[in-house]
RNA sequence: GCGAAGGUGGCGGAACGGCAGACGCGCUAGUUUCAGACGCUAGUGGUUAAUUCUCGUGAGGGUUCAAAUCCCUUCCUUCGCACCA
């Protein structure tokens, strides 16, 4: 079969008859959703197709269950890459990225997917960032964004702020220049108004186990209380999951970025503290964290007062505390907790146990027990002791109960060029001032020198950074930050079923009838992030009243990555990159996908194997031998009843099995069946007139997976097309009941013979059927039998 | 370091308390062919003369009539960790 000619055949009539898209009128919608592609090289990649193929067969097999299936695409267009490629070569990151959208696409098109493209949209088109200003504008004025000091990475000697990424063993990737934090005023989203949303949330959502654990995880809730150390006309407020341990406090400890610090350092404490707070700005907060390392700090000289005994606490500062969880500063309870244990021994600081239990009470002992050393609260337990606590710090004004997150408000101000523009116009009288509604797009302007040398790019720009303030008409100045990437793709979904809108972002009507997402298929590495990102601005734009769904995504699944043949990942470096493009060019985009679907488990992904792909082409050829077999033998009687019966049998089987598995996104083992009944199908004969019904089932079953070459074997066996608007197979139960089957007989828990039974038998009648087995009453010689375990259909064994 | 997964034949992978290795690659034999390729048929975890016994799901322990599957310990690998997307 000459595979070029019959793919592009299919592709041109599925696009001339409208086959592949989405009847916007209609009802009975489902939302296929594969996460949009960054366009970074030119090509698409193995893992593109990975992504898009088996989603794409398992849209189409929505659609020939009758859904009106939605599947859009489009790409996630701007980002760090394109602006560092032209740093690099001078080209522009528009010209480059709308140079890589238009292959990409041309080659998207030739997979044969059935993708709208009539919903297609860029991110970094003024159509699509007008409202990616639009949301930011309605958070801003929600009160859900917000301007505050935070560190970012500086490289001193580029002058600029680079990425996490770009950070290499501390040191600039591009210079080698030791990294340094700094703090610097950023925009924020407030996802952490919806942090218990977020958690709760995640019951309604049918998502992996793993990533619904992962998100619970990156939330974090812990549930505690705050605790005041006053320290002269200042306090300082810690929290603690172990408020019972309080009167073991030896000491405080500042995050060395804490803004109390500064203020509170004595004279004498002030350079060791400054070289601290130099040496912690260069550790990353991975290595802060490390419980193996060596605990460091310093001394500052002051002491707050422990708010129930009214002792003086010396104040610390640590790096191994984060100025971005909690409150940015912890009470040392050395007794009771191995890090601050660790800490005391080391600065020798007082160890105080104030907590006891039964058995080893070895310390630092970090387990609950009764209080002890502890005035008023001895004897009580750790729950009744914390409660009891908090209560009375309460009534002193001095604390009390309260939740707290892991998770952090959403950095979204980058010092870059190729993002969106903050629509925001800085004014020395008005303060920040929203860009008008109507004045949206700030557009992005083209002729801008992106070279770092320590200014946003876009503060360059003169003609974009100069503007009236829109409240008082002074002089004022943009934003010169560009948004981050993730709020692009925190509502693409949401822009998609109608994406053309030149009125609004989406109109609600429509939205609130497509949305939410039905499958969402992606990459596990989003799960804390865009995933999140996502699920909060869905739940703003509820609550401003723009849309009446809770969650975006109601069904995710990940696939897995393709690595190269040497097991590695894929990467240009280590030259094991595989090209789509000569694949396709070889055994065409069916086998492609076949092969990607059959030879991984999607999940998991793997190593790529060249002699598998050749296997898949030898199968469709199979196929397609079987197909005229079927056409000759179309007007023949059935002349063999029990091939019939086999065939019947495995042709439904086959079906059912199939659509279960098409499902689950199990394409591996639903290739499996179908090979099983292709392999039946050689086997039997005298089938006649059944054996072109059954093979006319098999194509149907087969088309969501291979669809031209479904689609060439259907009009050959003499049907209209397409093959995409016929009904997918149901499966005939009845042609499942068998009478007899094979079980297997266990004899004190050991497979020993194995027995065909009718399967009408019931669990008395099959004890009776083993027992009178000849060959397994010899196994059993003389013994007694002690206990019989019957499982219907399986297994039966026998202890004796 | 913290969080999340995963270790099954020569290989990709099935099974997810009930006959381990479905399906495929590879390999072996037969068949077709002038020959090869292709196709078709059969076999294929180790061990063995033998469906003969036995051993086998990273390692060690446990629960159970029964464990790759559940629990504990341990080793190894992969992914994420908030400015890559």
């Amino acid at each position: 079969m000459d595979f070029k000619q019959v793919e592009k055949k299919w592709n041109e009539y599925w696009e001339k008859e409208g086959v592949n898209s989405f009847d916007k009128k209609g009802d009975n919608k489902y939302y296929v959703l594969e996460m949009f592609s960054y366009p970074s090289g030119s090509n698409l990649h193995l893992g593109h197709w990975y992504n898009y193929a088996p989603a794409d067969s398992f849209a189409r097999f929505k659609k020939m269950q009758g859904y009106n299936v939605f599947q859009p695409m489009g790409f996630d267009a701007f980002g760090l890459p394109a602006e560092n490629y032209a740093i690099k070569t001078g080209i522009h990151p528009e010209d480059s990225t709308k140079r890589n959208i238009a292959t990409m696409e041309t080659q998207l098109r030739s997979m044969g997917a059935m993708f709208d493209w009539s919903s297609l949209l860029y991110t970094c088109s003024p159509e699509y960032y007008k409202w990616t200003q639009w949301l930011f504008l309605q958070l801003y004025k929600h009160g859900l964004a917000y301007q505050k000091q935070s560190p970012v990475n500086w490289c001193p000697s580029c002058n600029t702020v680079i990425a996490n990424e770009q950070v290499v063993d501390g040191k600039c990737e591009r210079c080698g220049a030791e990294i340094v934090r700094k703090n610097m005023t950023q925009w924020f989203f407030k996802i952490t108004d919806y942090a218990e949303e977020l958690l709760e949330g995640l019951k309604t959502l049918d998502w992996p186990e793993k990533t619904l654990t992962m998100q619970k995880n990156w939330i974090g809730r812990s549930e505690g209380g705050e605790v005041v150390f006053p320290l002269n006309e200042d306090n300082i407020t810690v929290f603690t999951t172990r408020a019972d341990t309080l009167m073991g406090v030896s000491y405080v400890v500042l995050a060395p970025e804490h803004p109390l610090v500064d203020k509170i350092t004595t004279p004498e404490c002030r350079e060791q503290v400054e070289k601290y707070k130099i040496a912690a700005s260069k550790a990353s907060d991975i290595d802060r964290l490390s419980t193996v390392k060596e605990k460091t700090g310093v001394f500052t000289g002051a002491y707050c007062t422990h708010p129930i005994s009214g002792e003086k606490v010396p104040v610390w500062i640590a790096d191994y505390c984060l100025a971005t969880y909690g409150t940015g500063a912890v009470m040392g309870v050395p007794a009771h907790d191995e890090r601050d244990y660790e800490f005391a021994k080391k600065f020798g600081l007082d160890i105080k146990q104030v907590i006891t239990g039964e058995g080893d009470t070895a310390l630092p002992y970090v387990e609950y027990g009764t209080v002890i050393n502890s005035g008023r609260f001895d004897g009580l337990s750790t729950p009744e002791a914390k409660k009891a606590i908090l209560c009375y710090l309460k009534e002193k004004g001095l604390g009390g109960v309260k939740v707290n997150y892991r998770l952090r408000d959403w950095s979204v101000s980058r010092q870059r060029y190729w993002g969106a523009p903050i629509p925001i116009i800085h004014c020395d009288c008005c303060g920040a001032v929203p860009v008008p509604e109507e004045d949206l797009p700030v557009r992005l302007p083209y002729d801008v020198n992106f070279t770092p040398d320590g200014q946003s790019p876009l503060r360059k720009c003169d003609s974009f950074i100069n503007v009236k303030c829109p409240k008082c008409g002074k002089p004022a100045h943009r934003d010169p930050d560009t948004l981050d990437t993730f709020v692009c793709s925190s509502w693409y979904y949401l822009r998609y079923p109608d994406s053309k809108n030149d009125k609004m972002p989406f109109d609600p009507e429509l939205i609130n009838k497509m949305l939410p997402v039905d499958k969402y298929i992606g990459g596990a590495e989003h799960a804390c992030m865009h995933l999140l990102y996502s699920r909060f601005i869905t739940k703003a734009l509820r609550d401003m009243g723009y849309l009446k769904f809770d969650e975006p995504f109601r069904s995710l699944i990940h696939q897995g990555l393709i690595l190269g043949s040497d097991g590695e990942k894929m990467s240009k470096s280590k030259g094991n990159t595989i090209n789509p493009d000569f694949l396709v060019e070889e055994y065409g985009s069916d086998v492609l996908r076949l092969y990607l679907m059959f030879g991984f488990s999607y999940a998991d992904g793997g190593p790529w194997n060249d002699d598998g792909i050749k296997s898949i082409s030898k199968f469709l050829d199979r196929v397609e031998r079987l197909v005229d077999t079927a056409i000759a033998e179309k007007e023949k009687p059935i002349s063999n009843a029990k091939d019939a019966k086999e065939l019947n049998y495995a042709l439904n089987y086959c079906i059912k099995k199939v659509s279960e598995d098409m499902e689950t996104f199990s394409f591996n083992t639903a290739v499996a069946r179908i090979m099983e009944l292709v392999n039946t199908m050689y086997k039997v004969s005298g089938c006649g007139s059944l054996f072109t019904e059954a093979c006319e089932k098999l194509i149907r079953v087969l088309a969501p997976l291979a669809p031209h070459f479904a689609e060439e074997m259907h009009e050959r066996m003499g049907f209209t097309p397409s093959i995409f608007k016929c009904e997918y197979p149901s499966c005939d139960e009845s042609k499942l009941v068998r009478d007899e089957v094979e079980i297997a007989v266990q004899i004190n828990s050991k497979m020993r013979a194995k027995m065909t039974i009718p399967t009408s038998l019931t669990e008395d009648e099959i004890k009776e059927h083993a027992l009178s087995d000849p060959k397994i009453k010899e196994l059993i010689g003389s013994a007694s039998v002690k206990k019989f375990i019957c499982i219907k259909g399986r297994l039966v064994n026998i202890i004796i």
